[in-house]
DNA sequence: GAGCACTGC
């Protein structure tokens, strides 16, 4: 059974491909697909359909093929859906007036706003707490909560308790609480129309994320959380007009994902012809064809675009990206293979692993800088772990003085010891106690070993590099695009040359690169060679 | 001077 079909996410999509190419070896297999109603057709069409393979081989039986729709009552009350006469011109200014519209005209019930970030949901709760010291004293007061995945758990959890009598709760939140989260007593919607989506640019390889109007499926979704337990209202902050206009479904995430990781993932299921797979929505060529290039240059392919044994194999085993991938399996021969091991671990967490409160964000700071390394953000991560592994019991009073999310470090430990579990699977040995000695001397400080670090990192993230310039910005290789140092970087304001990093992402106007560390230029030649015979230009 | 959501045990 696959749920949640229609929300079109790449392991859906994936499964859906899979299952349709098992199905002709197993014609008693039987799939149940639940989704949205509007979209349960387009799912029934795809097994219907014959596949290339089968219309060649002249077996697509239709009776063996044969689907059903069956329709299942929700359990929603009736919900009004109401739209505006005009567009808004500021949504955010649009919200509050709506919200305190409802607190004042309409019955009981809670209110559920969906806005598209942080920033926007932090300037909600302030407009509604200046907006409560003029509210007439006849009506109770609001209660307005924040919810976003970027909340620590303790903080996600105050939009389950009952609001006290007389006071209306009020949650402003992101797409969270469009399916992964559900809040009862939720009786008005109020929804802005927009949701940040992630887009992968495969011209540049370069990730955005930016606010985008959201399909009519998603307002469905949306107006559905206020009939939960009793009939609701839907407030959508758009016309009637405008709603006809929005795209019926999402763009599948196939469509605008980075696919190196999921043609690595075809490979290793035996799927060698992945153009040919049997997608349930073909992802456009550029996309697959960066992402084969992407995996060529890193070794996992061969010229043939067959998957390299061991390299390609055991790349697609772990469950990382494919640089860091690469990177962990070329640790070993580097003598950094403990190291690289937490990197990997933190980096796929280092957006959450800083912790603050309102108003401590100085404090936070202050706190970052103990455990910076002068060679980037890669080792300042390895050195706040090392420091975190070594308090034992007094691990989460050690991370509350120094701003670290405890939740985050004990993943953090829990991945690390996953990946190493992949790792001697494949017979690599990680040497701890070496790692543990060189640490309590402070393996950091060790110029060395960093040294050998940050050439492993090039051996795994060669295609993501940029080189400061004069005025403190960085240019990619290509010398075209202004890149930025994220302002949770050390290199934010900060000298350096040659740097590799994480990962680039496009929001609002600027281009961010993240989690940065100094490499030297000759690195590149001497572990990408192939790579940069085309790419390199003077200077 | 700042990032939607999800996943890996």
């Amino acid at each position: 059974m696959v749920d949640e079909a229609h929300e079109r996410s790449i392991s859906t999509d994936i499964i859906l491909g899979l299952l349709k190419k098992i199905r002709r070896k197993r014609p008693d297999l039987r799939i149940i697909i639940s989704s949205a109603t509007l979209q349960a057709k387009e799912f029934m069409d795809f097994f219907m359909r014959s596949s290339d393979d089968q219309a060649s081989k002249g077996n697509g039986d239709a009776k063996d093929a044969a689907a059903t729709i069956v329709s299942l009552e929700g359990r929603t009350y009736p919900i009004d859906i109401l739209y505006l006469e005009s567009p808004a011109e500021d949504y955010v200014e649009k919200v509050i007036n709506v919200v305190f519209d409802i607190h004042t005209q309409e019955s009981e019930g809670d209110i559920l706003v969906f806005l598209t970030g942080r920033e926007e949901i932090d300037n909600a709760l302030e407009a509604v707490a200046e907006r409560m010291a003029g509210l007439d004293a006849r009506y109770g007061p609001l209660m307005p909560l924040p919810l976003y995945a970027g909340l620590s758990s303790e903080q996600q959890m105050y939009v389950f308790d009952k609001p006290p009598d007389g006071t209306r709760k009020v949650v402003f939140s992101t797409n969270i609480a469009e399916a992964s989260v559900t809040i009862d007593g939720i009786v008005f919607v109020v929804d802005t129309g927009f949701v940040k989506l992630r887009a992968y640019n495969p011209t540049t390889g370069i990730e955005s994320l930016t606010a985008t109007p959201i399909s009519k499926a998603a307002a469905s979704q949306r107006a559905g959380r206020a009939g939960r337990t009793r009939p609701g209202k839907c407030f959508r902050l758009y016309t009637e007009q405008s709603y006809q206009t929005l795209p019926e479904a999402n763009v599948p995430e196939l469509q605008r994902s980075n696919l190196a990781p999921v043609i690595l993932q075809l490979k290793a299921l035996g799927i060698d012809n992945v153009i040919r797979f049997d997608f349930l929505s073909s992802p456009p060529a550029e996309l697959m064809s960066k992402a084969l290039e992407l995996l060529y240059a890193l070794g996992a392919l061969d010229e043939y675009a067959k998957l390299t044994k061991p390299l390609g194999s055991r790349m697609a085993e772990l469950a990382v990206e494919p640089m860091m991938a690469k990177t962990l399996l070329s640790a070993q021969s580097f003598g950094c293979l403990s190291e690289i091991l937490t990197i990997a671990a933190m980096t796929t967490l280092s957006g959450s692993v800083w912790f603050h409160h309102d108003g401590e964000r100085k404090k936070m700071e202050t706190s970052r800088r103990k455990f910076a390394v002068e060679e980037g953000d890669h080792l300042t991560l390895l050195n706040a772990y090392q420091a975190f592994v070594t308090k034992g019991k007094k691990e989460a009073k050690f991370c509350h003085e120094n701003n670290l999310n405890y939740k985050s470090m004990t993943r953090a430990v829990s991945i690390r010891a996953q990946l190493k579990r992949y790792l001697e699977r494949f017979s690599i040995n990680v040497d701890e106690t070496l790692a543990g000695q060189a640490s309590s001397s402070s393996s950091v400080d060790n110029t060395k070993k960093a040294e050998q670090i940050r050439r492993c990192l090039t051996a795994g993230y060669f295609a993501h590099v940029a080189r400061m310039q004069p005025d403190g910005t960085f240019r990619n290789v290509e010398g075209g695009t202004v890149l930025y140092a994220h302002p949770s970087s050390l290199m934010f304001n900060r000298k350096a040359d040659w740097v590799i990093f994480h990962e680039v992402m496009e929001t609002g106007s600027k281009i961010f690169i993240r989690d940065l560390t100094k490499i030297e230029k000759a690195w590149l030649l001497e572990y990408a060679p192939e790579f940069y015979k085309v790419a390199d230009r003077p200077g």
